[in-house]
DNA sequence: AATGAATGAGTTTTCATTCAT
DNA sequence: AATGAATGAAAACTCATTCAT
């Protein structure tokens, strides 16, 4: 557990940090704790990041950072919606692998109130909701627009599901979660999600409806 | 936010342990803070609850038994398949919006390691997953069963979605969340979920089985 | 040095928090070397007063009283201009000798900036130095009433001299301060400022002029 | 309150250090305070002063050489007593408006313990005391001797009464303290010392002593 | 001459719990 | 059944100083 293969303390101490609040929450790890883990001493904590809560800062700015390049990134491509949505469900799963810390801590942490971090928080969901929203907004034109507030956070809770239960799940199944897990995560995730959502929308790839479940008359 | 409407200490306790656990998560809330609130003196939570993880005990045992007993009820009905997951999922929405601290708690909590709790959570959440797994399985037969463990989760996910970020959301965007907005949430949740499940089931809906990315059928 | 006389736990926090504070500044004390010495939990400073600034303002609050207590008392009791100044002298003496801790500290940390307690001070300063102003005024009326601000402090100052710098000076002569000492220190203080003031006012003693610039038009 | 118009950093270690000292009392400040305010390095302050005590020493030594100056330079004047008293008020109360940080907090700073410091400030202030004692004897012969410990330190108090109790009266009082208001609280200083030595002591002025209350001659 | 990263002992305060009443 | 004083451990953070550069 003990973390000093990384020879800089303040990436000793954001790693380390962001395994221990990934499972225990922030509020239940101490400094302390994470000083010893990451083999550093215990003032470096607030010298580098000016106490515990500027950990959790950088940890939420990184992660969010990652969202966001990737939302740019795949904007760039001129995808085609369904490609988009594939691509962006397995590239955030890949975010998850590779970062899993850093995601997990942003994510549970997200909904939790700390004033300290609050009005970042704000800040950086409101940005990157906006370019979620138009990644699906851009291929699949949905009925009633106040859906958006309730199909954006549904895309990303599927994605994440796993991740939020996944220790416990582990506990709780014999399931292996190796790279062929995670390959068919991506699909059954991305699969889940068209499907769902082509039956709710009027598609426009290529200007024209091309819905699955297009010939469906739309909901009263 | 001072609570002593309720004249039972031990509901005052409970009830105000689950709103600043709600918000705050476990660890940051202190027990001095939860009988400051619930006008108890601090001494009852030991003597009513055996200490602060004695509440969180309590919390989670009644989420799942709420949970539990929606899944029991349900599949006593002998329902369609559609119709289950649709009851399912509104029966769930009701039940956050009835005990939405309980709930919250039950669910944030979840993925925390919390060692004397830990025990408690699997065993609750691997009836409670067998449970679920049954609704879905009963009405769609998906081709490949290690998907069940990804469809699940995620199935909860979408239901849990709004009320994990919900806090954060209200923040970021100016959405009302009235029982208007609710009723919407049941359906685009239930439809997103059929079209998703449907699009990669043999669906059992009517007897007959469909494959997956089969051109669905409609809803009717 | 250990205090566990008295049997009360907050008496004895005060009362060494006071001697220690006297001796070496209210910053310089922790309250780990207060609650050693009173014989107390360290987490009863908190518990009684709130922390450790809890305590100063505790401490400056009872000299205040005893000050303000001596200056009403005075007051009612219709002396003439001279006896008043005397007595109030002897008073403030008194005072110092009874609670010394409490009264250096109260005084020493008057001029220093502790923002938490900045309030605290000017409210109960003013309250004094109007009883202070009246006292002196009560006999003696000074040509220019801008001295004012110059002669309360001044004649205070001098009352103070000694329990300020009675420490270092302690060091630095061989004088014993026993009763006798004190006794000399009154009437020396009081002539000396009774001379000093006489000098510049039109003196209202005995309704007839004494002061030095005496060719100024008496009172009534 | 940053300061970096003196470029010598040694020098604005000092002045910077003795404005805080003077507001907030040594111990409640820190060096990175200090080092921060002063646009200096951490580390310059061990280098050039030995630590933080290094910086107290250097200002109480100033003090003390400039009180001395003063005291040395007026016995060479060989002036009436009067006059020199007149002098010696006025010349502290110049030193104390040209160096205010340096002379608070040597004189808040004198009767407080800080062991490192103790001798220095003995030492320092036995040789002041008889410079003093010099001065006020020289003119006015106190009957008993043992008054010269009560009238020195009563003396200088008075003169520092403003200074040290300025900051808090500023706060309690809408007096503004400008030139004229030294001015005048030179004269009334010196003014009431003087009428309240005379009054007590076989002046000697003019060779012929008085007694005790005598009716004073008047200022010239 | 000057830097700033790093240290470890120090600070105050808060924690959950217990116990005598 | 209920209180609140008391505890000791642990919390986060700041301290003055040192050292390699």
């Amino acid at each position: 557990m003990a973390n000093k293969t990384k020879t800089v303390p303040a990436e000793r101490i954001l790693s380390t940090a962001a395994n221990l609040f990934a499972r225990k929450g922030f509020s239940a790890v101490g400094i302390r704790e994470i000083s010893d883990k990451a083999k550093v001493n215990i003032s470096m904590i607030s010298y580098y990041f000016g106490g515990k809560t500027g950990i959790l800062k950088a940890i939420i700015s990184e992660y969010f950072g990652h969202f966001d390049e990737i939302a740019i990134r795949l904007a760039g491509e001129k995808l085609q919606p369904d490609e988009l949505i594939r691509k962006f469900t397995c590239g955030l799963i890949e975010l998850i692998r590779s970062k899993p810390d850093i995601c997990r801590v942003a994510i549970i942490e997200l909904p939790i109130e700390i004033p300290e971090i609050t009005n970042l928080k704000v800040r950086l969901l409101k940005n990157n909701m906006q370019l979620m929203s138009k990644s699906i907004a851009q291929g699949f034109r949905i009925d009633d627009p106040r859906r958006h507030l309730i199909i954006g956070p549904a895309f990303l809770s599927m994605i994440f599901s796993h991740f939020l239960l996944g220790s416990i799940i582990k506990k709780a199944s014999k399931e292996k979660f190796d790279s062929e897990f995670f390959q068919r995560y991506c699909e059954t995730i991305s699969e889940l999600f068209l499907n769902g959502i082509k039956g709710m929308s009027k598609s426009v790839t290529n200007g024209k409806s091309t819905g699955i479940n297009q010939k469906a008359p739309k909901r009263k």
